[in-house]
RNA sequence: GGGCCGGUAGCUCAGUUGGCAGAGCGUCUGGCUUUUAACCAGACGGUCGGGGGUUCAAGUCCCUCCCGGCCCGCCA
């Protein structure tokens, strides 16, 4: 601390937007190439106390979707660059619970992630919550303590998924604990200094604004009328009026009291700067919607009325999934539980590891280019592919953080007791990773997403590693637990196909032979086929079959393969079909290739 | 209306201090003399949102316009 900021650099600091422009003035100074490097020499230059904390955080409002994702991952990306710097981090998550609810959202999920609709828990209940804080509304599912817990939970099983560490804290608490008593009173005393800086940013901050709303001991709601305040007593006087919920007021039931300064709030203008003093916040990401209006009254009110830093900012775009915007409300969502259902969670982290300045379109049907983009991003890693130099850098800075919590889960023998998450900051934890990413996790295979999708047909486990091992994707080599995660990938890949429909989404037509119109010499052929598949043969020389059938029967091969196709699938294309028949019940086939049922 | 962020091949995107427009996917063609998955080779594909300017040289810097998003009431 102490170092004095030239204009430039302050205003450098404050500006949220300029990700990777840490030129010092010397033009040969090199340039990051992976935005979370920028973003912690930012942090360095400040000279920060370890540890080091990053801070990120929602209300519990709904349902934390994959966007609210980057509140968690962005800061994770930054935190693992500064740990392999040496220095110790702390990545903290607020769930500001003590936020009134504004409004029903339409739908909810339970704690396994399932999306549930509003009309299936108790409404009314929470009809008649709408303006209590977030943790003193029962939980609609009746399995936690409150609403905001419920919530809370979810976030904390959605960072545990991904094997970030986060230490979540509740804004409530905060306030119930008193660690936002003293920066209240502070407040309340300096109201002059807040009003006019609030003031600046706010039309409506007027000679009455009191920068404090109290809880209505009578009905529980966030009220907004404060009548007096006495300090040196610690207490507020209000009368509970109504609160303005976007187009609707919630009503006020009309008591008058008085509160402590532990049972309220301050307004999000004032909590948000308040949470970067009581935590002490270095760094924080936020989406672009607080950019320009949260931040830059953050900044002024974190400077000129609590008169601290605020954090190093940066500011991430928003995602879409399929191309719409995240609705929690009206149940456009995935959350991390459904994505870890067609994602290996590095890529999941892999895909918070690029330039967030970007807006990105999570899609859901063109996974399989995000899964090869990781995987090439892999092998550069590994040098087992060249690309430009910058490809080369930017691999091997983003795929380390990426992979880190999958190899430590993997070879967790070598960790000791305890998750990974739990170690993020133990050096020697980070050494061993480090050390099994370079050496035993090289010889980690992949199988292309799309061609895990195909063997996904096969229902027999052994059948899809001795195709995988006749394309080459698995050796006599390939160590057993990377047999064991290129599989892995088949699961994924194939909940991925039957989800979206897709090409690779071939179902076997047993109940009904599909509708076909072949000519004579195909169906001679198909019958030929059929008589040779009757006898008894393995894939491979029914595979052979085929192409002797087609030549014999002057038939084109394709046609064959399409014949064969259509009548298993209903579909032109398919998996290599010798193999795939032969693992099939044989009277089925022979009936089927007769065209018999 | 004002401020900010983004706009590069059909799709997804990469493009440090200005220095000959890139990758993957898709498509097409060919190869692997028995594979319609896989793999290999090649091709097609762009007025870098439009227009102006600075420069020997602009995707990159400046101005302007268009499109999309966010903010500029309240709330978070």
């Amino acid at each position: 601390m102490g170092r004095v900021m030239s204009e430039s650099e302050q205003d450098r600091a404050r500006d949220p937007y300029t990700l990777g422009e840490t030129d010092g003035g010397e033009g040969d100074e090199d340039h990051a190439v992976f935005w979370a490097e920028a973003v912690a020499d930012d942090i360095e230059a400040r000279e920060p106390t370890d540890p080091i904390v990053i801070k990120g955080g929602i209300s519990p409002s709904g349902v934390p979707h994959l966007g609210n994702i980057n509140e968690i991952l962005r800061g994770y990306f930054v935190a693992e660059v500064l740990r392999d710097r040496d220095h110790e981090v702390r990545q903290v998550f607020t769930t500001d619970d003590r936020d009134p609810l504004r409004k029903l959202p339409r739908k909810l999920a339970d704690l396994d992630g399932n999306i549930v609709d509003l009309g299936d828990v108790n409404a009314g209940a929470l009809g008649q919550n709408l303006g209590a804080p977030y943790t003193e509304i029962p939980d609609p599912f009746g399995c936690c303590d409150s609403y905001g817990d419920h919530f809370s939970n979810l976030i904390a099983d959605s960072a545990e998924l991904l094997g970030v560490d986060i230490d979540i804290v509740s804004t409530t608490d905060l306030y119930e604990d008193g660690a936002f008593e003293e920066l209240t009173r502070y407040v309340l005393d300096n109201q002059e200094k807040a009003r006019d800086v609030l003031g600046q940013y706010q039309d409506k901050v007027d000679e009455d604004y009191v920068p404090f709303n109290p809880i209505c001991g009578e009905c529980g709601k966030v009220t907004e009328t404060v009548t007096a305040v006495d300090t040196a007593t610690g207490t507020v006087e209000y009368r509970c009026t109504g609160m303005e919920a976007g187009d609707r007021v919630i009503e006020g039931c009309g008591y008058e009291g008085a509160a402590t300064l532990r049972e309220g709030k301050l307004p999000w203008r004032f909590e948000w700067p308040a949470g970067w003093d009581v935590l002490n916040v270095d760094f924080e990401p936020f989406g672009k919607d607080h950019a320009e209006g949260s931040w830059p009254s953050g900044v002024d009110i974190a400077e000129n009325v609590f008169e601290i830093q605020p954090p190093v900012p940066m500011v991430y775009e928003w995602f879409t999934l399929d191309g719409e915007p995240f609705s929690s409300s009206e149940g456009h969502v995935v959350l991390v539980h459904d994505v870890l259902e067609l994602l290996e969670p590095e890529v999941v982290r892999f895909f918070f590891s690029k330039d967030p300045s970007k807006g990105r379109d999570f899609s859901i049907e063109r996974l399989d280019l995000l899964v090869d983009d990781f995987d090439r991003t892999e092998r550069l890693y590994y040098g087992d592919e060249s690309g430009t130099e910058r490809e080369e850098a930017l691999a091997a800075e983003a795929y380390p953080p990426s992979i880190r919590p999958t190899v430590a889960s993997r070879f967790s023998g070598a960790f000791g007791a305890g998750a990974w998450r739990e170690m993020a900051n133990d050096r020697g934890a980070r050494e061993t990773a480090a050390e099994h990413i370079d050496n035993v996790f090289g010889d980690c295979v992949r199988i292309p997403y799309t061609f895990a999708a195909v063997l996904g047909m096969f229902d027999d486990p052994a059948l899809r590693a001795d195709v995988a091992r006749t394309e080459g994707h698995l050796t006599e080599d390939t160590p057993e637990w990377a047999v064991e995660t290129a599989l892995g990938r088949v699961e994924l890949a194939s909940e991925w196909a039957r989800r979206t429909d897709n090409e690779f989404n071939y179902e076997l037509k047993r109940s009904g032979i599909p509708e076909m119109d072949f000519d004579d010499a195909t169906a001679a052929a198909l019958d030929e086929l059929a008589d040779f598949v009757a006898e008894g043969h393995d894939g491979e020389t029914i595979q052979g079959e085929i192409y002797e059938t087609a030549k014999r029967h002057d038939v084109p091969i394709g046609d064959l393969f399409s014949a064969g196709y259509r009548l298993l699938f209903d579909e032109s294309e398919g998996p290599q079909l010798g193999p795939f028949v032969a693992k099939l019940d044989r009277e089925f086939v022979v009936e089927r290739f007769r065209r018999n049922r």
